[in-house]
DNA sequence: CCTCGAATGGAGGTAACCTCCCCCCTCGAG
DNA sequence: CTCGAGGGGGGAGGTTACCTCCATTCGAGG
């Protein structure tokens, strides 16, 4: 986090001109709403008109749908990131304070309806704007099965990785979901007992 | 399965005029190819040319993209459903018998990228194409599902659709694993052991 | 052979993507 | 305050894919 060494990264970076912030700020408010009412397939052009831009600027400050994508969850997941630190610190139940952070990582992974099909796609991908988010999961999750995994609350050979996946796997779940019955609620109990020591 | 009283879906059935059944035969061998390259959201117009055919012919035989993604699973659905009764006559490990048949399951949902979505999205929109292969699926799975609990090998509270739920997510896992690791296996394993009675 | 209607072809309307480039407006230097 | 540079904006238009519509063709049964 040095300050000056930033490796900030190239795409959709906020704007330094007046005019151009207001745009870049208003794109960004009109496309959470899109991709809240109509997941993140959304229609760029109508993302756009909503922010009373043209199609071009949009593609200025966000050259594919991705980056857009990206900065729109990009608050939600310095908060996701931040609770893995404060449940880390927090002593008692280590297992508890997985579980209760994984939960809380599904519900962000499934704010927009495809949202974690981007994630999973670009989990992979180096490079990729979502990739970076990917990245960052990670690092917020090790401590926290770190502690479980001393606490002998779960198998020591579930890796950051595994979790992940059975994240965005939740997570896809749950917007696939009928209204009002969460089927990810019950994937992930069974998953956590799973990784339990000892459950065979 | 009256023959008389057949209950035919109305959608994608196999012509009777000798022409007819030429291109609906040719229009599912391309898409069986597209499909498998590049998932289930391939070029419609680019299966009708492959076929050999006019756009106008593929929407004669296959109103919708889901009648032709449900046509072109239809036959391995079959024997994912034979291999269910057949798993259920063995005697001997009723546990293993559920889990062999999830796994293949799994793998059959996963065939193209993209089917695990299309199943997910219209498991509970009573009349779509692939709602009918999820009745199908869970028809499959009950007796397994009932023999498991039998033998107090699985919890008695899991029902079919938690399941479907499970074997969708998995195969999603699949698709969008990285090559070489596939990480729905481990997901698999997972629930699995979380299913087993008094595992808590 | 003839008739009926199933099956076909493919033009064309619609929607969304994305690029390109001219013009304008902001901002900082003078 | 003025002015010049260039960052930023606009939006027309090429491209691709979807899906509909209907005049025409052709197969099957009589």
């Amino acid at each position: 986090m040095s300050p000056a060494a930033e490796t900030e990264a190239p795409w959709a970076r906020r704007p330094k001109r007046a005019d151009g912030r207001r745009n870049y700020d208003a794109i960004l408010e009109a496309a959470r709403v899109a991709f809240a009412n109509r997941g993140t397939g959304a229609s760029l052009e109508d993302i756009a008109k909503a922010a009373g831009v043209a199609i071009g600027t949009l593609y200025g400050h966000f050259p594919t749908r991705e980056t857009l994508v990206e900065a729109s969850v990009r608050e939600q997941l310095d908060q996701l990131d931040q609770a893995a630190t404060t449940l880390t610190e927090e002593d008692g139940d280590a297992l508890g304070a997985l579980t209760a952070w994984v939960r809380l990582a599904v519900e962000h992974c499934s704010t927009y309806r495809g949202l974690a099909s981007f994630l999973a796609g670009s989990a992979h991908t180096a490079g990729a704007p979502l990739h970076h988010t990917g990245v960052i999961v990670h690092k917020a999750v090790a401590p926290l099965l770190a502690k479980a995994k001393e606490a002998g609350r779960i198998r020591t050979d579930v890796t950051a990785e595994e979790l992940y996946a059975v994240i965005t796997a939740a997570a896809w779940t749950r917007e696939n979901s009928p209204e009002q019955v969460d089927h990810s609620v019950r994937l992930l109990a069974f998953v956590t007992e799973g990784m339990a020591p000892q459950a065979g």
